[in-house]
DNA sequence: AACCAAGGCAACCGCGATAGA
DNA sequence: TTCTATCGCGGTTGCCTTGGT
């Protein structure tokens, strides 16, 4: 394939090129020796002045095509494989919050990037929505993530999670290891101060075994069942019990699932202990449980499930655990 | 084995924001 | 204040792979 790009131009920004530099520019994928020389370069030098960085590295490329090179795939940091539940569930979350703002869902994902994210959305969320034939941005759409897709995640999740520790029971002490290094972690740092904790969860060895797979997606029937229920009753809290009763999941596990039952205000008091910010959804339960069941406290999930229980009213066996809980040593 | 369609993803493009001369 | 260079973001494109026929 000829990358070379004699057209190449991008005046509007004012990245003006000679001629000569226009010519020999090139395109397309990159080589072994185009990384190295990158990576070499960058190590010895620095990150930044991208133009520059480019011609004094003696890439024949953009500083724009080196900065998304080195962002999107060289850095060290850069986190590579499929996506995990537990990532996927957090995608669909702040995605609701923030829309289409890749980066700083992005953030919220150490090793992740933005293209990245925005690939995952485009092929798989979008591909959910095609099949319900509406638009990604529908309210019934929406309500198919949030009454069907995200409690199918964390379901999943929690399954892998005792699968781990009921498979080997290492599973705790790596926790735990990973715990020693964040000493008094709290659960509710919430999105803004989710990034360094994530980064030690997202290290555990085993999580692969909760890597997204094909079987994420919602079967026809599950489309059915939300949409038969929505179409016989317009209101969403019967299309949701319908959906519990009629779906894969348990109607008590149903009950159980966050993002089916919290209230706005319950979360927003659980937030505002911890941040003054930003306004808590139902939904964020939904992210809390996802940053839960990462990795740095598989072993205590189950008490936190306890004390949200607790915090919507549900009266468990577990409503003895307050809130207090919800910092780790 | 050959062909085709769909999916996945890396890379590119355009534009707005920002910094600095 | 204006102009230019650079950065960063979101949208889009197009190539490669995979699965089905």
């Amino acid at each position: 394939m000829d990358v070379t790009n004699s057209e190449f131009s991008d005046h509007s920004q004012g990245e003006l090129l000679d001629n000569q530099d226009q010519m020999d520019l090139r395109r397309g994928p990159w080589t072994v020796e185009e990384d190295l020389a990158l990576i070499n370069y960058i190590a010895n030098h620095g990150e930044g002045r991208w133009n520059s960085l480019a011609r004094c590295a003696g890439l024949r490329r953009t500083g724009k095509s080196c900065r998304l090179r080195w962002l999107n795939y060289l850095r060290p940091d850069v986190r590579r494989g499929n996506i995990t539940l537990e990532e996927q569930l957090l995608i669909l979350e702040l995605h609701s919050r923030w829309g289409n703002r890749w980066s700083k869902i992005a953030q919220q994902l150490p090793g992740r990037t933005d293209n990245e994210i925005k690939n995952y959305w485009r092929t798989r969320v979008q591909k959910h929505a095609k099949q319900l034939q509406c638009d990604v941005n529908s309210k019934q759409f929406k309500d198919a993530m949030k009454y069907l897709w995200m409690p199918r995640l964390l379901e999943r999740i929690r399954a892998s999670s005792m699968n781990q520790n009921n498979d080997h029971s290492g599973a705790t002490a790596h926790v735990n290891n990973n715990n020693n290094n964040n000493h008094n972690m709290n659960v509710y740092s919430s999105s803004i101060g989710v990034q360094n904790n994530y980064h030690s969860a997202f290290t555990t060895p085993d999580n692969s075994s909760t890597t997204a797979t094909s079987s994420d997606s919602l079967s026809a029937q599950d489309y059915y069942n939300t949409f038969h229920a929505h179409d016989n009753n317009n209101n969403n809290n019967d299309v949701v019990l319908q959906s519990a009763q009629t779906g894969h999941m348990g109607y008590q596990e149903f009950l159980t699932t966050p993002s089916t039952y919290f209230a706005d205000q319950d979360l927003m008091e659980i937030d505002n202990q911890h941040q003054k910010t930003t306004t808590t959804t139902a939904a964020t339960a939904t992210m809390l449980i996802a940053q839960v069941t990462c990795g740095w406290v598989v072993r205590t999930h189950q008490r936190i499930y306890g004390m949200l229980r607790t915090t919507c009213g549900f009266i468990s066996s577990s409503s003895n655990t307050s809130p207090t809980l919800m910092v780790f040593n």
